[in-house]
RNA sequence: UGGGCUGUAGUAUAAUGGUAGUACAGCGGGUUCUGGUUCCGUAUGUGGGGGUUCGACUCCUCCCAGCCCAACCA
């Protein structure tokens, strides 16, 4: 990011950024900013999580205020320990630290029982018989009202007592819930009278069996914030409709402190799913290896195919934080990683589809290392030893028979650049039988050693080499969109129909020997090829395989026709 | 009986009554031992109609379009 840029990003504001502000100035708050990431643990944290992370983690940073973790844990079935795990981890490697402020929300149960009788004893809370499909049926619809519970007018008497019974276990799972009393004929859904406690009996992951009654969102999270401190209280658009009953609880329960919600737009990116719903089931369904598989959206997938932390980082900052439903271009994304890969990853030689040359007019068996630079980004990224012989591999593509004045790649009778190496002249093919090119022969000029002569001649061409004798097998995989829709989340489709085919490309590729050093987790850039992490060591195959983290931005594809 | 929210280049986001700016994507070109990088240049925008005002993306009004809400999920 050069400084003008980065500048003009410091610089910007945004509307939560101006309420906070506003906030300060007037003292609200007690002149602090406390805010909180709440993420549900019941799957793995993806791109849109990010977004969220940066905004909550961030706006604390930006005023000297805090910003706590608290795993948003009230539904049992959902929720697993590896998912706490997994989300801590994730956040961590993003660069955000909540210090020791790590909470859950079950947590809070004792209290937030102890509100839930202070409500009824206002006589705001009652205990329901009705089923679930009663319940929805007396909800009403969008454009027509509902109406009251027949057992909305029990005694306070009798609430507190059915309720201490439900939290004894006396009643089956469903058969009665505790409900707020506000109202029934609301235009918002949301305050026709919700629900406060279920009787679920599932294993809590913290609570074990202590519980058999759990509280809803609404009434669990506006409490955990106020029980925190929270300032503010981030959260995306869908939970507009929620803030009135939000504000409604802690006014009810005269609460010493009173959070502000405010929303924020989901983040959308073209061709990725956003929904940890969605993502779930892609890994139940083994439409992908697991939540970390590389073409996954989620952090952790993100990470093994070689997004760097810093890159999704720059890429929040960049999408901006507005109000107005979006869905933003993935190209974005992957240039805020090659913007840092481009500084920080060495070059590295890796023929991906090889094509023999030979240099008739070099010694059989000579072998040449030529120092060749790491990466012309970086100053101190010094140099590796590449070895040359008479016997080489380029690339298919980079070689034509005969080609027009705007192929400058390998064709006959004209001179290109081996890398680091010499200038080669094409002079004829051997083919097989049906007609496919087999060899290259060439003469290389060995006044052109190292790549260069002082005679100014003009060699618009360079191509990329691996000799040999010398050549060190990999497995590469090319990645590309999950999906073929460019809004999968919002598409009518089935996902079985709207999945790319060619998701994943698997090739087997040759690379320089000075890649067998490479530690896993690396990022290269392949020469021409684009930028690639190393996945692991395969043993058994003896070759290392990498994953693509992303193409170089190939403008000229169009233009090599 | 419906409620809530949102509309600025292709995309995303600034401009709070005073020159519509930035980034990505696009297009054209220079440099380059990567057709990468970099540098220079360039086209494209305030959803629509009225109104207030010397002046409107901004204020008022009507219309249009899109998103969210009817889990004992979060």
């Amino acid at each position: 990011m050069n400084d003008k840029t980065k500048e003009g990003l410091e610089k910007s504001s945004n509307f939560i950024k101006e309420i906070v502000e506003l906030d300060l100035e007037n003292g609200k708050h007690g002149g602090k900013v406390h805010t909180r990431f709440p993420p549900e643990p019941n799957g793995y944290l993806h791109i849109g999580h990010a977004k969220a992370i940066c905004i909550d983690f961030g706006i604390a940073k930006d005023y000297q205020g805090q910003c706590n973790l608290r795993f948003d844990d009230t539904n049992p079935i959902q929720e697993d320990i590896e998912y706490v795990e997994s989300i801590q981890e994730d956040i961590k490697w993003l660069g955000f630290d909540w210090e020791d402020r790590m909470y859950y929300a079950s947590d809070y149960f004792e209290k937030l029982y102890a509100y839930a009788v202070e409500l009824i004893k206002m006589g705001k809370a009652y205990v329901d018989d009705l089923t679930p499909e009663e319940i929805r049926e007396y909800r009403g619809e969008i454009k027509v009202p509902g109406k009251n519970s027949p057992y909305r007018d029990r005694s306070v008497e009798e609430n507190l007592d059915l309720f201490e019974r439900m939290r004894a276990g006396e009643f089956e799972d469903g058969s009665k819930t505790l409900r707020s009393k506000i109202d029934m004929s609301s235009g918002n859904m949301n305050m026709r009278d919700p629900i406060i406690y279920r009787i679920k009996r599932a294993h809590h992951h913290r609570t074990g069996d202590k519980w058999c009654i759990y509280p809803m969102y609404d009434f669990t999270h506006c409490l955990s914030d106020m029980l925190e401190g929270i300032t503010h209280s981030l959260c995306t658009l869908e939970f507009e409709d929620h803030r009135p009953l939000y504000d409604w609880y802690l006014d009810n329960l005269k609460t010493p402190c009173h959070p502000q919600q405010i929303e924020f737009a989901r983040l959308n990116v073209t061709y990725t799913l956003t929904s940890k719903r969605k993502l779930q089931k892609l890994v139940n369904d083994g439409i992908v290896a697991g939540w970390d598989d590389p073409r996954m959206p989620t952090i952790s997938g993100l990470r093994r195919r070689g997004f760097t932390s810093g890159s999704i980082k720059d890429f929040c900052d960049r999408v901006g934080v507005a109000k107005a439903a979006s869905v933003v271009d993935i190209a974005l994304l992957n240039f805020c990683l090659r913007e840092e890969l481009n500084k920080t990853a060495n070059r590295v030689m890796v023929v991906l589809d090889p094509l023999k040359v030979v240099i008739d007019n070099y010694p059989e068996d000579k072998v040449e290392w030529f120092d060749a630079e790491n990466n012309p980004e970086d100053e101190n990224g010094g140099t590796r030893k590449v070895p040359f012989t008479k016997e080489f591999y380029i690339e298919r593509e980079d070689f034509r028979e005969e080609a027009n004045r705007k192929y400058f790649r390998m064709k006959l009778g004209h001179e290109v650049r081996i890398k680091h190496a010499y200038y080669v002249k094409a002079e004829s093919v051997v083919k097989d039988d049906a007609g496919n090119i087999m060899e290259v022969h060439c003469t290389y000029d060995p006044a052109s050693r190292g790549g260069w002569t002082d005679d100014g001649r003009k060699v618009k061409g360079t191509l990329h080499w691996v000799s040999a004798a010398h050549a060190v097998p990999a497995e590469v995989r090319l990645y590309d969109n999950l999906f073929t829709e460019e809004n999968p989340g919002k598409s009518d489709k089935e996902i079985s129909e709207i999945l790319n085919p060619n998701s994943v490309e698997v090739i087997e590729a040759l690379a320089e020997p000075s890649l067998k050093e490479l530690k896993p987790e690396t990022s290269v850039q392949f020469l021409r090829k684009g930028y690639f992490i190393t996945d692991r060591y395969d043993h058994s195959a003896e070759k290392l395989v990498f994953n693509r983290t992303v193409g170089l931005r190939d403008s000229f594809a169009k233009k090599v026709k």
